[in-house]
DNA sequence: TGCTATATTGTAATTTAATTTCAGGTGTCG
DNA sequence: CGACACCTGAAATTAAATTACAATATAGCA
């Protein structure tokens, strides 16, 4: 399902003089817009019936009764997830609540903000690899080392590396068949940005989970990601790694597709081996 | 809000028995009748169009349009995440839909199924303890190292042991005010057990991190987790690490709250300490 | 069984809302 | 400065929803 108010901002530029007047009295109280009809919202915007009519039709809408209709369900979907912050008065499930709803919130900023080019350009270079290194450093290293795990299984040399030397020391043999995915929140640590550059310098293909535009970013072949958000909230939750799991998972489920059979029976040869170490009682 | 398929369900016995022929028309297809007019509507019961408005009166509407509104309000929140799986037809956007929303699907599932008492005690022990072990092999060992990230910032002595031997040593020194949280999907990893067990021996408080019922569960002091789910399907994203680091955030955030202000100070430390690492452009 | 009272349903009229048409205006580019 | 394209809104048209009312069915009761 597309967004309504996404596409209000996409096609923003688009718009003429007063179709932007509604779009503009829409995002300031969306609530109050279905709730309304036709001609109050003409009133609400200062402009003619007909206008209202062209802007719900300049975003992709039949009329402004379906208009309506997709705002509402957009309200609906967005609304229900907010971020907030945890209060030392709150009590357990109220700290379920909000951390899972942070959560949530942010897997569907995600979904919409995912650059799906970016995606699938990092798709091929996995498909193509020969090797895959995964490079993380503090917090990203968990994230390396989980994406090593799930990734071994295409059966293809795959190494998770979260010690700065051995970084540099892999990153210099880089050659072209070598990818290396290269992960940071925030883009800027200094140590990471370096050996990306060199990993890249010496043929390497370098994915970077970050920030889009962060100097990480600037040195990869193809940055993965979507924009940091600002975190200054001491309880809040750290949903970095949960977005970066996320894109590995999609990751690997775009490279498990492509490459399709041949891989299928390693997954069986994990599975297998891994039932031997379960008990079932 | 007020749920408007919940709503006909509710007042179904109250209905006549035109109308009732209006609901089953509704229910049957829901998505239909959002895109449809009232005439078409009455076509579809086979009623007349005043039977449809007075049945979108009789369940708390003000009108067809109106109903017709909350319809696709209550669609959008209810339907909008269901785990799906990959097809490998799937373009690289419709991945990304269904893992993001598999992934949501998932953590609503723990938000709904998570024992709150469970959490308060495993919070209660880690607030209590004076050092916190975080045990976890394979896929489960990066969960562990992750918690250390973050558990490392209250300020009292933590790891994080992925390497079985290591496991076996530290649990034989178990006390009673070590805490140790002992991580694995299923529950039914054999050597995982046998540590939790001898950390339990020795006086040590073991907080599961699993599926409630399972044999580590037996063994351990408190349970935190939610039931496994079947996991046949070879593309299905791995979202258990998702729910475990979920989990993780839910802990911390709790022993954070229940420490205050002692705890704050150190946030900010790590905070000023990772600011020089950082390349501003 | 047959009658009345009440509730239910549909037809037609009315009202309301949304859309199209068209004319007047605004800015732009040669 | 004039011609063209493009916004914009008034008025007309069309479509949709609602109301009023009449017809029909249904239940209760003698």
């Amino acid at each position: 399902m597309t967004d309504v108010l996404e596409m209000i901002q996409q096609h923003l530029d688009q718009l003429s003089k007063s179709e932007r007047k509604v779009a503009a009295a829409i995002l300031a109280s969306p609530e109050t817009a279905i709730h309304t009809s036709i001609a109050s919202m003409a009133n609400l915007a200062d402009v003619s019936e007909p206008t209202v009519n062209r802007f719900c039709r300049s975003i992709q809408c039949k009329g402004f009764p379906d208009f309506k209709l997709k705002l509402a369900q957009s309200l609906a979907t967005n609304g229900s997830f907010v971020r907030r912050e945890i209060a030392p008065s709150d009590d357990m499930g109220t700290v379920v609540e909000k951390v899972v709803h942070s959560t949530i919130s942010s897997l569907q900023d995600l979904e919409r903000q995912i650059d799906l080019h970016a995606l699938k350009l990092a798709t091929n270079i996995l498909c193509d690899a020969e090797r895959i290194h995964f490079y993380g450093l503090g917090a990203s290293g968990p994230v390396a080392l989980d994406a090593l795990n799930k990734f071994f299984r295409l059966g293809i040399p795959v190494e998770a590396t979260t010690d700065y030397l051995m970084q540099k020391m892999t990153a210099a043999m880089a050659r072209p068949e070598s990818a290396f995915v290269v992960i940071s929140y925030t883009g800027r640590t200094q140590p990471l940005i370096e050996v990306a550059g060199e990993a890249a310098a010496n043929g390497g293909r370098v994915i970077a989970l970050t920030t889009p535009g962060s100097p990480l970013s600037d040195v990869a072949t193809v940055t993965v990601g979507i924009p940091a958000r600002e975190n200054t909230d001491l309880y809040t939750p750290m949903v970095s790694r949960l977005l970066h799991l996320t894109l590995i998972d999609i990751l690997l489920s775009g490279v498990t597709l492509a490459k399709g059979s041949e891989v299928e029976e390693n997954f069986k040869k994990v599975k297998g081996a891994l039932a031997s170490t379960r008990r079932l009682t």
